[in-house]
DNA sequence: CAATGTCTAGACCGAACGGTCTAGCTATAG
DNA sequence: CTATAGCTAGACCGTTCGGTCTAGACATTG
């Protein structure tokens, strides 16, 4: 039947609400609506609430997400490659059939203004991206790995809030496009 | 007195709060209570309520963003000069003394997936945002200037939310100083 | 069998939410 | 003066919020 475990199932229905409608615009009941259990089950598994399903969730998706840029950088044969395999695989994170979604930490970022513990793990996973996008850089042996890996994240996500301004994919299409175009891959002509 | 009129008091309210806890995190109780007005004035000004002021306050933080990077491109030799006073500029804007503050559009982003209207201007100001920079990327001579505003444009967003992320404004800061590596301003080597 | 620990189930609570509505202050117009 | 329009003032409303708590289902263990 129900084969996703109950805490599987919470902190999916929740990172998916929270990159639809940010962690303020969500509330218990429609994560427990969409994950199909009731509020005790949630106290049970997450006794902090909705602040710690929310690290939980984060933490997950950051996971993913990781997952998901070392499987781009994995036969890469090169940094841009690997950059824009990243970005594509982004877009397909991004962009789903109800529209497009923000990026997982962006979407509880504001709410951790008054949630120390759900910032330090925003800030972390933050970190663990840019890190690992470092990593590859290195390896690859790009020259200033660590400013060109956050030089990177910072198109990423910049690309992804204007996809999702638009609710269109196209901004980070055209990024994947412009970090293709080789040579020219300069900021400025 | 109070030189500031009414509806401006509460524009500027409601944007610098939206800014720290995001539209979903903020109450009209909170609004209400540092532009210091009742909530008839509210429903006076702004018939439509949160969502309406919202609209307002994200326009007129657009309008100054705007002004802030004409003013930057106003003395500038060329794009990569503008492009780094203009990063400079956010960064004064990104960085208070309370904390990192988010981008006006990006708080409000998430709650717009269900105010259509909201959605609307934030698209248009980032669009507004993006055509800006391109202008001046045209006017000074610069190759596939749209692409290029975009691109600033993605870096710039990108570097504040990681800068929201650390509460840190040193990826501003890196980007600032990348941007005005000269030659080796392409993103990768 | 009984006892125990895990997890589900949902009624219930006080607080805060956005929004409505009436009353009244103030200033200009007639 | 009175009349009227613009704005302030805040009580009040129904709803929803996150969180607590008791009851019971169910499987495991002795």
């Amino acid at each position: 039947m129900t084969a996703v475990p109950a805490r599987d199932r919470l902190v999916r229905a929740a990172a998916s609400l929270f990159r639809r409608k940010g962690y303020d615009g969500v509330g218990l009941a429609e994560i427990l609506a969409v994950s199909g259990l009731p509020k005790g089950s949630l106290y049970h598994h997450f006794p902090g609430g909705k602040s710690e399903l929310a690290r939980a969730a984060t933490l997950s998706a950051g996971g993913v997400v990781e997952e998901l840029v070392n499987d781009a950088f994995a036969d890469a044969a090169d940094f841009r490659e690997g950059a824009v395999r990243t970005c594509r695989a982004i877009i397909g994170l991004a962009v789903q059939p109800d529209g497009v979604l923000a990026c997982p930490v962006m979407s509880v970022l504001q709410a951790a203004s008054d949630e120390p513990e759900l910032r330090r793990v925003a800030k972390t996973v933050m970190s663990g991206w840019s890190a690992c996008l470092a990593g590859h850089a290195d390896r690859l042996g790009v020259n200033d790995a660590r400013g060109v890996g956050e030089h990177l994240l910072a198109l990423l996500q910049g690309a992804w809030i204007l996809a999702l301004a638009e609710q269109n994919g196209a901004p980070l299409e055209r990024l994947a496009t412009r970090l293709a175009a080789g040579e020219g891959a300069r900021v400025f002509s």
